[in-house]
DNA sequence: GATAAAATGTGATTTGCATCATTTGTAAAT
DNA sequence: ATTTACAAATGATGCAAATCACATTTTATC
């Protein structure tokens, strides 16, 4: 599903966007569309050439390289922009995108986005704080993926998804136990072995792909570095 | 050593102070102190404020996390902006700066520095570019770490040297053999074993620490994912 | 509902690298 | 030159997690 979008309305607005005027919203709507993607499409492919701002309105999304051994860069949850870094400075893709939950994505004209940032410095501003805060993310994701072990890895991807993604202490997991394992850098089989000794130990409690968290403060302790 | 200087005329201006008018330039001058760091000194330490903008005009850096297992973040040659996403975004740094080789960094006040933002388009574009770079860099450095083996790692680190930092294939290794495993997560052991190793290859020429790259292809296939 | 295909679980085995334990080298201090 | 102290090399051992192999469950397809 394609459409036209009339931006001055939306409510799911990113702060950038909320800094824009009347003029440069409908502008934005002009050079705008939505596109409704569902859980497993792919949004942009790695190596593809990078031609529009991808907006995540709302939805989740995960960032990862192609290949066998795959590997989950990120995973976040609207309202964000993926991959300005990429449509910014380099003009291919050098990651995949792909849906993990029914999304909405606009794709927005780079040009028009450009001008934005030029004419409008709060709408600039907002940009360098969305991009400052997903260097830190990046910084304390790299420092945990190699301080910790197999258990704290697993036990901070699962606090990730109950704080940040689903807010909630019961989710269902967008992900198969090799996926969940690219993200974390281990394998599928130690993934289930883990899982399963958490729910032994009444951390949580998992059935497939249902998982409660039990005991907060227990996870807590184990991805503490 | 301080003194304040003159931005107008310093010829190591970031792509974002080109941009500057000579207005700005002369009041980046009154709000910029430039001091000078000493190969080792400590330019800003995890924990404490993040007060300033600090620009590295000249040298090379660090970023790091303290304690015992401190792991190299980045390591990084001037002209370039060192955290701005912690003085942006978080009053206090995640992480320390220290020089490692004799460096200039110019200490901006965060306040000039977002006003530039706010009243200079083409100041805030070359931040965002800047910004851009870093996370897609950061994005490569996740994948290689734990795409690739001890060999790897360790050779895409000696070419990393070669190019983005001396750009010459004989340089002088700027860390200890433990430093240089806190930068790809190896032990300071296995550091010392692959290096012998490398050069009994005849891939690497070593002596303490000065290092010639003598087969910058074989590194190259080792170091490829 | 039957069959195929994919995802998951689990035990046995291997291995890459860390850890531990010494030795050797090197550079500053006396 | 000799002592002191730290950095680096090297060999032996241990272990966490990967790999391998196969059983079982779940999901998709006709």
């Amino acid at each position: 599903m394609t459409s036209n979008i009339n931006c001055s309305t939306c409510i799911i607005k990113s702060s950038a966007a909320k800094a824009l005027n009347p003029e440069q919203l409908s502008e934005l709507g002009e050079n705008c569309v939505q596109i409704d993607f569902k859980k497993g499409d792919v949004i942009f492919k790695e190596g593809t050439f990078s031609v529009n701002i991808t907006y995540l309105r709302e939805g989740v999304v995960k960032l990862h390289t192609e290949g066998k051994a795959s590997q989950i860069l990120k995973i976040t949850k609207g309202p964000k922009y993926l991959g300005i870094p990429t449509t910014f400075e380099e003009k291919i893709n050098h990651y995949s995108a792909t849906a993990l939950e029914d999304s909405h994505i606009c794709f927005i004209h780079t040009d028009i986005f450009k001008s934005f940032i030029e004419e409008n410095k709060k709408f600039a501003y907002e940009i360098i704080v969305e991009l400052c805060n997903s260097e830190l993310e990046l910084f304390r994701k790299c420092v945990n993926r190699t301080k910790n072990n197999v258990y704290g890895r697993l036990a901070h991807a699962l606090l990730f998804f109950q704080e940040k993604i689903y807010e909630s202490n019961s989710f269902h997991l967008p992900l198969s136990r090799e996926e969940l394992g690219n993200f974390i850098n281990i394998t599928r089989e130690s993934v289930s072995r883990v899982l399963t000794e958490l729910d032994t130990d009444k951390m949580i409690k998992i059935k497939g792909k249902e998982i409660e968290i039990l005991d907060v403060d227990a996870l807590k302790r184990l991805s503490a570095v």
